[in-house]
DNA sequence: GCCGTTTTCGGCCCGACTGTTTTCAGTCG
């Protein structure tokens, strides 16, 4: 069993004792150590062998023991009997917004109700109207709430939710009531994917702010509109949060709405044992109640006694207790890349040609960039055969005589074969200035054999980057079935990197992977994988992942200087040949 | 159920909004 299915184990423990309506901490005890599973970048089964269950944060000896029993038997005995008391569709009314524990408990006791559609025809048929607190306003949003559960509130990828979230910020900042404006939630802490969007607003004139916000041309329906708060449905589907609080708590506010819900829990435990209460109005003092901070996000910590913590990092996933001892990591800036060592042109499936792309790079300010397109078997997205490849390399150095401080690298895309051999020959391969390998086929491979191939592949002294290493596509792609520790461990013995692809669909590594090379030793490479110009923008949405993963500027490869990225390129061919 | 510079018991983050109440519970973030 994987740590994400112990995890999801453990968060329904929680679902389960919350209809039960037990003690609130216990069912904190469950979710945060489910919350700790799911950050742990460790395999957990490894972790259990060496027996250091009890050192992962909120699991102790009883949590333990069940971490045992589902590795061992594949199911935990005490989630068994919950199951058996109480049925999963009532655990599934809860995912209907307005619908919570109590309410769920509510129907099943009285009535019954024991699966959505249930719910829904009592609903129909009025038979909810008599419940104890359960009028027709009620009933009216639980009506309209299963509607929602029946759409499915996905989350959205954070490459498409950051433009929409841009245009409301746009249309809201240029008002004269709006003094300052920030994302906050998941989508600050940028998240691969998004539930909904969270704005935070100063004013000194709220009730007009709120006005405009709820009538935009973008709420498609407003959900609450209270006089500091308001939420609307984003005619994309998704809600949007706007808060608005005076300018001498943004600070406060902006810490406390970026979240994660988990770091705040941590940051407030942290605050209360030293006599300070934080909330979304500053940091109070227990004794005095005079407020110590609020005005901006860095005195807010400093008040706690801790360093700024950048918003990436708050995951509740070591970062304070990192903050405390002094050794939060660097993290990787935009401005630290100096290239990009993934681009398409229209030789493959790429959309501009050669030259456009390396005078997007060029006004980009870039110190290299790369060509490299898909190599022959990749017909679908039209591969170079050896003699165009060939033929590109003879254009790329024709080129390169035209600038002198850009350097455009040649390289190749090369699909990595089934058998885990490379789509050119080594004699190919040597005429290129970097290489990477990508699976492109066969997906369905079983873990053993997928996890060979790649493996392989990392062998072939010629070759230099692993390109999007799982192949998933966010919510429509699963990743193929692969070991990447050892990918990663191949990674690291042969000298090579692995990429952070920044496509905003694949964010593949994902931040944890990524997290795991990184305290493995690994390089990464944090690539677009450009196929239209634009798309060199995505960096971005590559550094974004590279942060949340703790990647500093020393363990990215195209933060290199070109030479030093050249000399890195040969030693790892030299290192392969050992 | 976890945890310890309040250490083996007694804590465990905090506030807005809604719908139901008539002072508050439930839900959400």
């Amino acid at each position: 069993m994987r740590n994400l299915e112990i995890a999801k184990l453990f968060n329904e423990i929680a679902d389960l004792l919350e209809i039960k309506d037990e003690n609130v901490f216990k069912i904190r005890a469950y979710r945060r150590a489910a919350m700790n599973l799911e950050s742990l970048t460790e395999e957990i089964e490894a972790v259990a062998a060496r027996g250091g269950l009890t050192e992962i944060a909120g699991i102790g000896k009883d949590l333990a023991a069940k971490i045992g029993q589902a590795l061992d038997r594949g199911r935990i005995e005490y989630l068994e009997e919950l199951r058996r008391e109480i049925p999963r569709g009532v655990v599934e009314l809860m995912a209907i917004p307005g619908v919570g524990p109590k309410t769920a408990k509510l129907l099943f006791e009285k009535l019954q109700v024991d699966s959505v559609e249930k719910l829904e025809a009592l609903a129909q048929e009025g038979k909810l109207l008599g419940l104890p607190g359960i009028k027709q306003k009620t009933i009216e949003n639980i009506v309209k709430g299963i509607q929602v559960v029946k759409k499915g509130r996905e989350r959205m990828p954070l490459g498409r939710a950051l433009p929409l979230a841009r245009e409301i910020v746009q249309a809201l900042e240029k008002l004269p009531q709006v003094k300052k404006i920030s994302m906050a939630g998941s989508l600050r802490r940028m998240r691969e994917t998004v539930r909904d969007f969270d704005l935070l607003i100063t004013s000194t004139k709220p009730a007009k702010v709120m006005e405009i916000f709820t009538s935009l041309p973008q709420a498609a329906e407003v959900l609450v509109h209270g006089e500091t708060k308001a939420t609307i449905r984003h005619r994309e589907g998704i809600q949007v949060d706007l808060r608005v609080v005076e300018p001498g708590c943004f600070g406060a506010a902006l810490q406390y709405f970026t979240g994660s819900k988990e770091h705040n829990i941590r940051v407030r435990e942290l605050a209360s044992r030293k006599g300070l209460k934080v909330s979304e109005y500053g940091v109070f003092s227990e004794a005095t109640g005079k407020r110590l901070a609020g005005a901006t996000e860095e005195e807010v910590y400093r008040a706690i006694g801790l360093p700024y913590i950048p918003p990436e990092l708050r995951e509740d996933a070591g970062e304070i207790e990192a903050a405390l001892e002094g050794r939060l990591p660097n993290l990787l800036e935009l401005d630290d890349l100096r290239g990009d060592l993934h681009a398409h042109t229209n030789w493959s499936d790429g959309h501009h040609d050669l030259e456009a792309l390396v005078e997007a790079a060029h006004r980009k300010r870039y110190e290299y960039v790369i060509v490299s397109d898909h190599s022959r078997s990749s017909t679908v997205a039209h591969g170079l055969s050896e003699e165009r490849l060939i033929e590109q390399i003879g254009q790329i150095r024709a080129l390169n005589k035209k600038y002198t401080n850009l350097r455009i690298l040649a390289g190749s895309e090369c699909d990595i074969l089934a058998d885990g051999r490379m789509d050119f020959p080594d004699r190919v391969l040597a005429q290129l200035d970097i290489v990477l390998c990508a699976v492109h086929s066969r997906f369905k491979q079983g873990r053993a054999e997928m996890t060979a191939r790649i493996v392989k592949a990392l062998s072939n002294p010629y070759v230099h980057i692993l390109a999007h290493p799982t192949g998933r596509l966010i919510g429509e792609r699963d990743p193929y079935d692969v070991d990447l520790e050892a990918v990663f461990a191949a990674a690291k013995q042969h000298g090579k990197a692995v990429e952070i692809n920044a496509q905003p669909s694949r964010l593949d590594l994902n931040d944890h992977h990524a997290r795991r090379a990184k305290e493995l030793g690994v390089m990464l490479s944090i690539d677009t994988d450009t196929h239209f110009l634009d798309q060199l923008e995505n960096m971005t949405l590559g550094v974004a992942t590279a942060r949340r993963a703790w990647i500093g500027k020393s363990d990215v490869v195209n933060a290199m200087p070109l030479e030093k990225l050249l000399a890195w390129s040969d030693k790892s061919r030299r290192e392969s040949h050992k």
